[in-house]
DNA sequence: CCTAGACTTGGAAACGTTTCCAATTTCGTT
DNA sequence: AACGAAATTGGAAACGTTTCCAAGTCTAGG
């Protein structure tokens, strides 16, 4: 029916190997040879069939990227997710890779969409984001030897990084230093008391965020007083929350840094129905960060000042990392830290 | 190295035919036979390589699903994107299907990007979102023949209808008595003013929701006033430059409606920037209804009123149809249309 | 002009399934 | 008990690549 590498080879009187090598950018192929192979695949339409070279494929293995998340996470209905993927399917694509999305209940229906994921050889490779510090999915995956790059540090790495020279690959944001900036910024801006939302600490971007909090603070010689701490979620609703209990303190902060852009928009909310206000000027004014630097952070009342990460090059930057890694016999490659950028609006 | 179907075969005695029936699911198998090579099957942790079966196989095609999504629309931090793909996620796991997400970057890359996904037989079926009034995807799938669903109906199949027993297969929401119904709430509660925020007149369901707005006054036979209809688009941005628009005319609306609940957002700062409130209430006031149900909308100060659409279903309900149609010889079946639920919170 | 080595090339042998056909067994009827 | 139809089974032949190895063709150095 359609047409195959056998057809090409006939008529460009060639080999089938030759085509193969041509359609591989393979060397040892001379260029003249290389060009009426290119010109008669063009002709004859040929595309070549993808199941047919992963089968056989033992080089490299299979073009195509898995990636699994959690129905119950904060991918719901973040603007997160979308960004990400779309990263991950542009480099995918420039790359000629697949990428398989599957969805997994909650936790406990994790591991096993992983393992039937890694099954029937239908990916090369994972793609991991929002890990914990102790992560099982990873754990699962290096026990396996399934190559995979992950968003974020874990915790597990510490244990394997006593057997293997490099780290496990990730891609990350040094939330660190997103939040000391931010805390920074409001120090400098005259505040001594700064509220703190956090995320669930099984995260581990939670520790990391909250560590620059506490890092700012220390730099400015303030006290770390642990009840500006507060737990958040991943929801609005957890930010208006965490916020309301911020405000009920005795002594009443100032400013707060959510950890989440989401967690900012509930702060808003608290804020306001507090019949306080949000911003910088006035002794009425509770100044406010976010994190992320979602689309709608730009067009809050006021517009949220926040830190911002990249996420849709994040996107790229872990497929990208994942396909070099399955190209060169799995090697595991030097993780990658970006440092995001603190994007000044007017809530703070 | 892996466990291949003719290991099975040899442990539990019996041909490789045998075993592949077993897999499928065929009939023609004593079950006391079945029930053998179940138990190897699970004994030897065999997988069926999902390569090796799409490739030989003829009937039902490739047991993946393709998704392309563009990144200059909606999806790109709409809540609507994550909610449909967990939903297409979910309903091709459970049977046992692949799926795979492309991009493409605006609408000239729309088509490439599209006989790029058709090629090399890596995928089964397509499904297509936000169908146009003349839709191109739809022109190039059906020369090709090539299976997909769409969510949302196009003006292409008033063509394909002469041609085809059915329509093309397609479901949709029908956002015209969706609309309908939030307009003839509104006049109940005794409002005979009322703007429309419309969607981008080249998608499909732009007309239909609009129709619902004509009818819904036609039925309480108020007259149609073309200056209360303002284009909007698929930003907060459109909603809040829309509201703006209406609520500067010189017989100010009462209530408005808008085709999503992104744009109603938007209309939501228009109204409080303008000195009013959004809500029922009171001469100050404006009644305010969306179009989605995105979760965002029960938060919102005032919670929104508006027209749900089953979005996670939705992306269940296009799997399943697109996977029957697979399975049944590309049989195009009956389309599907969901009457959509109003939600009454407290803008209107 | 010769030869070793490097570059090119052809084609057969997988890869792990599904599908087909023919052979065998089972079952219900007469 | 015999018969035919239906159900069950085995196994070879694809499916369209990649990979490997042997063979052929250059190139440059002697």
């Amino acid at each position: 029916m359609a047409v195959t590498i056998v057809d090409v080879a006939r008529y460009a009187q060639v080999g089938v190997g030759t085509v193969s090598r041509v359609i591989n950018g393979a060397n040892h192929v001379r260029p003249e040879t290389r060009l009426r192979v290119e010109a008669v695949m063009h002709e004859l339409g040929f595309h070549p069939n993808a199941h047919a070279g992963n089968l056989k494929r033992t080089r490299g293995s299979v073009r195509a990227i898995g990636y699994l998340f959690a129905a119950d996470q904060r991918t719901l209905s973040d603007p997160f997710f979308s960004r990400l993927v779309l990263g991950m399917a542009d480099a995918a694509r420039e790359l000629d890779y697949d990428i398989h999305i599957a969805s997994c209940k909650d936790p406990s229906d994790e591991l096993n969409a992983l393992e039937r994921m890694m099954r029937g050889n239908r990916i090369g490779g994972m793609v991991l984001t929002d890990t914990r510090v102790e992560d099982e999915r990873i754990t699962l995956l290096q026990q396996r030897g399934f190559p995979f790059v992950a968003f974020g540090r874990t915790g597990n790495m510490l244990a394997s990084q006593t057997n293997a020279p490099h780290s496990l690959p990730y891609v990350d944001v040094d939330g660190c230093a997103g939040v000391r900036q931010a805390v920074s910024h409001l120090i400098a801006a005259g505040h001594r008391h700064i509220g703190f939302i956090a995320l669930p600490m099984q995260l581990m971007c939670a520790q990391d965020r909250l560590d620059g909090y506490r890092q700012a603070l220390k730099q400015a010689r303030i006290r770390f007083n642990e009840r500006y701490v507060v737990p958040g979620g991943l929801t609005e609703a957890a930010g208006e929350d965490a916020a309301q209990a911020l405000l009920q303190l005795p002594t009443r902060p100032s400013a707060i840094v959510a950890c989440s852009d989401v967690m900012a928009f509930g702060a808003m909310r608290a804020i306001q129905r507090c019949g306080m206000r949000v911003g910088t000027h006035g002794r009425n004014h509770v100044a406010l960060i976010g994190f992320d630097d979602v689309p709608m952070a730009a067009h809050t009342t006021p517009p949220l000042t926040t830190v911002r990460q990249p996420i849709y090059d994040i996107g790229r930057d872990v497929v990208n990392m994942l396909v070099r890694q399955l190209t060169t016999g799995n090697a595991p490659l030097p993780p990658k830290l970006i440092l995001p950028e603190l994007i000044i609006r007017e809530s703070a």
